[in-house]
DNA sequence: GACTATATGGACCGTTGGTCCGTTTCGCAA
DNA sequence: TTGCGAAACGGACCAACGGTCCATATAGTC
């Protein structure tokens, strides 16, 4: 039952991989233009240990924003107040969406390669369902929202990553700017 | 400077070439299952006209779009209220808004296709364009709407064709639902 | 040091979007 | 009707990609 341990080599290779694509999305334009090649060759890895690791292409760029994205979620599962559960919801929602808001910002490929790595939609991966979940779930503790499922859902398509890119890149939108009109919007939602 | 006329074949196969790949988009799961070798073969034309009339796969998408959209976008450019341009502005934009989403239900798999066909983002799309400034324009007419811009955006990524197809499909969610929610949510912003 | 489970890497494959160009067809004009 | 140039045709072809396979190499254990 208990897992036999990691070989030093597969570990090795595991992040080398792992940070050989991180950097190559990093320079990237787009993050179609990163071939599973680019990234064996970049890490100095053969094919079939990069696929043998991460299954496929989504795998690996999954595997990359979970280490991302790791201490954003501890923050909102147990951190403090306002983004962990226990302040007030209504400054929890606004801090959750700033925070997803920012993540996509500061990771801006990252974030779209996951949405377009798409095997099907985004809605069916792990990571959205547990912030819509948590989402959610903190806006129906507010008095006089009635459709806290629907509304999850949209306040937060409002930060899809390519929405994000496009204001950030054409619109030359600052982050503290679009910040604050997420803010200024979702505020309207909760009035 | 006056076009030439078009050729004959090349109307008809043009012809036959959208009615084929409208019904390959419309039976198909998955718009990623539909090949330009499918749309080619299933219109009986080679593949070289398919691409010399649609230059590669997001022009013939939009080409099907386009067919699609234009009586919609008539209503909403030139038509009578609530979708056209006479009548109050509050009622039009939860009318359009309505219309989107209604356009993407019944044409989940165009949409669907159009969306992810991006060669970039679907933001710069000629037709998103439209729908973003109509809808801003629309939203800038009301009182007390600070940030028609962005708010459109907002408004509009609420509609992505995912997040519906979503909805419709893992969420059972009926059209009507989901336009009920999404007229409640719009009217919580347009206080 | 031998032995086995595990990892390795790169040749290989099927599919896809897109190109190229020799051949066919259209439409006009004489 | 026929001749002819411009336009359209179609399918062989190409490069790139994600993903598989398996003979070989290596880490860890006794």
């Amino acid at each position: 039952m208990t897992q036999r341990k990691e070989r030093a080599d597969a570990l090795r290779n595991r992040e080398a991989v792992l940070a050989a694509a991180d950097d190559l999305f990093a320079r990237s334009q787009s993050p179609r233009s990163v071939s599973m090649d680019d990234v064996a060759a970049a890490a100095g890895v053969g094919k079939g240990t990069l696929f043998r690791r991460f299954g496929d292409r989504t795998g690996l760029i999954q595997a990359l924003v979970e280490a991302r994205i790791e201490p954003l979620r501890q923050a909102v599962e147990t951190g403090p107040a306002p983004l962990g559960p226990a302040g007030p919801p209504r400054e929890r929602v606004l801090a959750v969406l700033d925070a997803v808001l920012r993540f996509k910002l500061d990771n801006r490929h990252l974030s779209l390669a996951l949405e377009e790595a798409g095997s099907g939609s985004p809605y069916q991966a792990g990571h959205y369902v547990w912030w819509h979940r948590t989402l959610r779930d903190t806006l129906l503790k507010i008095p006089g929202i009635p459709d806290g499922d629907f509304t999850a859902h949209a306040l937060l398509a409002a930060t899809r990553a390519d929405l994000v890119e496009y204001l950030a890149g054409q619109g030359g939108m600052t982050a503290d700017d679009m910040s604050a009109r997420l803010a200024n919007y979702t505020a309207k939602i909760l009035d």
